[in-house]
RNA sequence: CGCGGAGUAGAGCAGUCUGGCAGCUCGUCGGGCUCAUAACCCGGAGGUCGUGUGGUUCGAAUCCCACCUCCGCAA
């Protein structure tokens, strides 16, 4: 089929590079406007649109593609659009110009998840299974009916972003699976049950931010959740301090000590702090100004000690 | 010129304000103790203090200047 794809980052580059190498035919890769990252303001090209380059396709960038994007495409007489994290609202005009309209790859088991962070936000909730949902587009939120479901556990210490790559790459070979059965029609369409959606927005950094005063349990899984991005952090003597990694400690109970009140800091036990319900050893950590390092060796550096209050 | 922190032994840091023998913890190597050990005791090695054939000074990790690199915030 003729395809038009719309992705921007890392997510979506295992299922465009599946798409370069099936039997499909990509007229135009469509990605978010470039945009300048780092304290040197430099412009990146996103993911998406590095592998389009590195593969000679067109690529389109819009500010609003609602807007810029309808005439353009619609001269492109894709068979079908495909969608994988692109960034932007989409219009009923942009949704008619394929035949087979658009079609969706989603991180996570609609209807649950519907928006903008699905991954994140499930490990964040300490899910114990997700998937890829392939959808086609409507004009809701990821409403549209579903095409074809995979679905994965989520294990125990896994971070958002590990959990992105294998979904990535399960996303990918389901939209390629997918794709042959629509050609073939061999798809039925299944609809949503809205009274079972869910919806979450785009993660903030300050969404990152710990409250010692939820379980241990809780706290991991934001830990876990909030890794790669944008991480969740904590604060000591009004610095910002990131826990990249952690685990819960079941072992001891501190009834006397306040939440977030470092309970343990010595290279034998490690950096342990009270949690409203349970105790959370801290493994991997960075100080604002600060590279990453583990916990061992922060404390090699004794800037955290027993009795000191985070948060 | 967006704001700020940092560069000292393999690692993490102190020392810089107030110039005067290069320190701490961990690791590492050797020895000891032990049924045994990642525990404990003793000893050793390891540094052109980011770069400068820069400036000041009797003397600079420390003060001044220029540059490089890393990091947090903001965008």
């Amino acid at each position: 089929m003729k395809i038009v794809f719309l992705g921007t980052p890392d997510f979506a580059v295992p299922s465009l590079n599946a798409l370069i190498n099936s039997k499909h035919e990509i007229l135009a890769v469509v990605c978010q406007p470039d945009k300048k990252v780092g304290r040197a303001q430099q412009v990146v090209f996103s993911p998406v649109k590095e592998l389009a380059l590195k593969n000679g396709l067109k690529v389109l960038q819009y500010n609003k593609i609602r807007l810029e994007g309808v005439e353009e495409l619609k001269n492109l007489t894709p068979d079908i659009m495909i969608s994988c994290a692109y960034g932007q609202i989409l219009s009923q005009d942009i949704i008619d110009i394929a035949p087979y309209g658009i079609i969706n790859v989603h991180g996570s088991l609609l209807p649950k998840y519907r928006g903008a962070s699905p991954v994140q936000q499930s490990v964040i909730d300490g899910e114990k299974e997700t998937g890829i949902t392939i959808m086609q587009t409507d004009i809701g939120i990821d409403s549209g009916d579903i095409l074809a479901v995979k679905k994965t556990p989520i294990y125990e210490n896994e971070t958002a972003g590990q959990l992105f790559d294998r979904l990535s790459v399960i996303g990918a070979e389901l939209l390629i699976d997918t794709l042959d059965k629509i050609e073939k029609g061999m798809i039925t369409p299944i609809k949503q049950d809205d009274s079972l959606a869910t919806h979450v927005k785009m993660i903030k950094k300050e969404d990152a931010l710990i409250d010692w005063s939820k379980s241990a349990t809780t706290i991991f899984n934001l830990v876990r959740g909030m890794n790669p991005w944008p991480v969740a952090f904590t604060k000591i003597a009004d610095k910002m301090l990131k826990i990249y990694t952690s685990t819960v400690d079941s072992n001891s109970v501190y009834l006397d000590k306040k939440d977030g009140e470092v309970v343990c800091a010595d290279l034998k036990n490690g950096l342990i702090i009270k949690c409203g319900e349970g105790l959370l050893k801290v493994e991997e950590l960075q100080l604002e100004g600060s590279k990453r390092m583990s916990a061992h060796d922060f404390l090699l550096g004794r800037k955290i000690s027993v009795g000191d209050i985070l948060g």
